[in-house]
DNA sequence: CCTCCCTCTTGGTATATACCATGTGGTGTA
DNA sequence: TACACCACATGGTATATACCAAGAGGGAGG
């Protein structure tokens, strides 16, 4: 075998994941325990685990160990708890804070404000089985949500529309980003700094065509396996 | 500081690259030059340029060194080589292997092709300024682009079609995906194994809507920061 | 019973050292 | 001049060791 050591090893662990099926957050040996089996220095197995961990096969919480990790959520737009519900895990939302306050530029552009009118912006930590999965920041205009942050925030934001506010979600359209997470961000989604992620910038409308909703969502790449769909008509001339 | 010390190593670095604007392909202080200066062990300084490479900031190039990285491509769906010469680069391609055969079931579906027909298979590195940034594997029905294969295939695809076989391409479509790149495709892109990119699955169309290309093309998350306009309906209910 | 505390194990960080593969550049040679 | 070769510095890998912070679990003491 021509990779080092640390590869090699990685790959015997991940044949032990997907072979003998260990279930998520089943406890994977320990470094020092990997290092005694192998035959190798404990630096070395502890690359093997980054490795993986860098692939979305494991998962590590000190002091508890390493676990394998839930596979990855496929995403589309639209309802975050619908796809959840999909992958077979229950979706949930911790309210950061919640606010009126006037808009920021794009949230104003994109709502269509005039310049006196504010928005409810609201900060959310959404999970799957406890798993944090995403950090949305959404604006909702104000005119249209009256008493929306006296409300419980912690289910669908659609569903609220639609049951106190007879506002019905239609379509929606987003632009989709590969960043890096910043240190905050990586703090609640539970990631070590510099991780990978999605930001998807949305916008939802009515069936009359009105922009009711603008939110940014940062999602964990190595949890989310995202699809969108997009047409897009193309330039006259082009390379 | 509470950070660990790689950490604030980091930052200082981070801080010289965009303070005093360090210019692209700048040669970076060598670990063991870093780990005297900073009076820290050499795996020390090590995981301080790691942190920078994983955010994009620098790549590494052995034996030679590290060096300050390009910002990132902005994309669109479209035209690779526009985008790259919107962003002040020089666009290129390598190609890999082309063959006619028969097609993969994912692209006689997206083709529409009957049981006997066959496809132009082209499989393409793409550049940025000789930095590789993407892998192209795209497939044209080999009814509409006869004798493709013995055309010069480095350059723009939908030039050629345009330019050759008088097909127009008016729209496209595309599905866009968070992965992890397998091992062959990161030593093409010349990024580390396990490193994150960005799928497109994309499809060409005619102004008739006739689908002339199907593609799957593998970007690097770490070059390119990527973002597709999508506009989809809503489901009636949903969370 | 409950609570405090202590120990054990874990991953995270850090040091010091060593060897390897490989582009680069200089040097010696034909 | 041209070419072959070799030393050098680089990042990549690997070993051995050490200490830290923090959750878990058990035992002592109330």
């Amino acid at each position: 075998m021509g990779s080092p050591r640390y590869v090699t090893i990685a790959a015997e662990l991940r044949d032990r994941i997907t072979g003998e099926k260990l279930g998520p957050h089943t406890l994977m040996p320990s470094e020092r325990e990997l290092s005694e089996t192998f035959g190798v220095s404990r630096m070395t197995a502890r690359q093997a685990l980054a490795l993986l961990e860098k692939e979305g096969y494991v998962y590590r919480r000190p002091p508890r160990g390493t676990f394998v990790a839930e596979p990855r959520v496929p995403f589309h737009i639209g309802s975050f708890s619908d796809e959840i519900i999909l992958a077979g895990r229950r979706p949930s939302a911790q309210l950061i804070w919640a606010e009126e306050r006037p808009p920021t530029p794009s949230a104003r552009e994109a709502l269509d404000l005039a310049g006196d009118e504010t928005v409810h912006a609201l900060h959310r930590l959404r999970f799957a089985d406890d798993e944090p999965i995403a950090l949305e920041t959404t604006y909702f205009p104000s005119a249209i949500t009256p008493g929306l942050l006296e409300r419980p925030l912690t289910g669908s934001l659609w569903h609220i529309l639609r049951a106190h506010y007879r506002v019905v979600p239609a379509d929606a359209s987003a632009v989709i980003e590969s960043i890096v997470i910043d240190d905050a961000s990586c703090a609640r989604l539970q990631v070590r700094s510099a991780s990978s992620g999605i930001l998807l910038t949305r916008r939802t409308y009515t069936a009359e065509g009105r922009c009711i909703e603008f939110a940014r969502d940062v999602y964990r790449a190595d949890r989310a396996s995202f699809k969108v769909e997009a047409r897009i008509p193309v330039p006259v001339e082009g390379g």
